[in-house]
DNA sequence: CTTTGTGTAAACAGAATGTTAATATGGAAG
DNA sequence: CTTCCATATTAACATTCTGTTTACACAAAG
């Protein structure tokens, strides 16, 4: 599995900044998208499910806060990391944003040194616990190292885009993961595949792993369940 | 699950002042309603059930407060946002408003601005705390995230629309919901369905829980209820 | 005992997904 | 460079499930 970077959507009105911090974190290895207001921010969010979303506190058209309030309304940004950019240094603005959800902070005027810094250290921060590990839900094990799936000992060979799929769902056992959802996190945002794809991808793996653990709910996604 | 844009309604007599508000809270990614007179904004408020309405108080066939007090006496508004629009600057008015149920005030000549961001913050301050969170009442947990409903901890399947007409319901044990009210949230108002639709939705819901806890109030509407 | 509103069952249409087979693609082996 | 093979995708068709309506039963209110 070749790492994929790391999908960070920017949000901020001027700029200028945007192309500082584009500039700095694609030097990094991220991938970087870009909007320029909250609107543009919550569309681009619900298109490309970002590993970090870094909002501009004061935007037009739905400032940072409000964002991420949204944002975090949808199941698919719970987990979403959220960094909020401040000119306002004071504390209070600084704890009503740590309040609507935010995973840190970063006062301008911005220095690219501690952006980066923090941009790291959030992403070690959650990839140390998370990170392409062997996922163990019941008697099954899904092993991206050895890109192996076993049920009760037996080990069972997916294809690659099989192995994505039910490593997505299998992250969040539980959690339904919606269409788009899904199609961005494997497919790719840029990659435009047919209706059917999903569905017969979900096939292939059921009949291989032999057990019924994704279920369908429709018109809204799949999840993974024992 | 995507994000609906809130719905705001506006009421004023000024066709110039509902165009300007319109303008710019569209701009915002709202999606906007008007009335011209009091009797207009009940009767829209009624069939559209906005998260917003913004009332002017001078208008004819009731003023804003009045307007504003009718509305606060039925349960389906008591949670809806109201901002009054004022030329009147005179503390009176905003006391009078301020009891009869407002949350906030508006004075003219309005900054668009203003408007802007004061509607913003009001959204800000009621998202932050209604999120799309697991709802535990009793025994009973309704959990969007994994589009699950447990009783007793077994779990209960419900088809999309189930799903989120108890939803609707459970987020306000106890309130009444009235018909049109659970149309225009589940099958949003432009979609037209006949008399029995709910009726039928609430009985297969009533059916799979096992349990009752839909609570029909008749000439009303339904309530949630153990 | 009529009227009004709701409960219920069954039937239907259409949407959403499942399934299969055929075709494309891309990489590895020769 | 070609062939081969596994995977990925599409297309076409089947199937299932949901949502809605219809028709009628029932209950309560007047």
């Amino acid at each position: 599995m070749e790492v994929k970077p790391k999908q960070i959507l920017i949000a901020d009105d001027e700029p200028d900044i945007l192309e500082i911090i584009r500039y700095n974190l694609e030097k990094e290895g991220y991938e970087v998208h870009t909007a320029k207001d909250g609107n543009e921010a919550i569309e681009k969010a619900k298109q490309l499910y970002p590993d970090l979303i870094i909002l501009d506190i004061m935007m037009p058209r739905k400032n940072g806060v409000e964002v991420c309030s949204i944002l975090r309304t949808q199941p698919s940004f719970q987990d979403t990391l959220i960094i909020f950019l401040t000119a306002m240094s004071d504390e209070s603005s600084q704890i009503k944003g740590l309040e609507t959800g935010a995973d840190d902070y970063i006062s301008k005027p911005i220095s690219p040194k501690v952006l980066v810094s923090r941009v790291n250290a959030l992403f070690r921060r959650v990839s140390t616990k998370e990170a392409g590990k062997t996922l163990l839900i019941g008697n099954i094990s899904i092993d991206p190292v050895k890109f192996l799936v076993t049920i009760d000992g037996n080990e069972v060979v997916l294809a690659k885009k099989e192995f994505e799929l039910i490593y997505l769902l299998a992250s969040k056992p539980g959690r339904v993961f919606l269409r788009n959802e899904i199609l961005t996190q494997v497919w790719g945002n840029e990659v435009i595949v047919g209706d059917r794809t999903i569905d017969v991808h979900v096939r292939k793996v059921r009949q291989k792993l032999g057990i019924d653990c994704i279920t369908t709910v429709k018109g809204v996604g799949y999840k993974f369940e024992i």
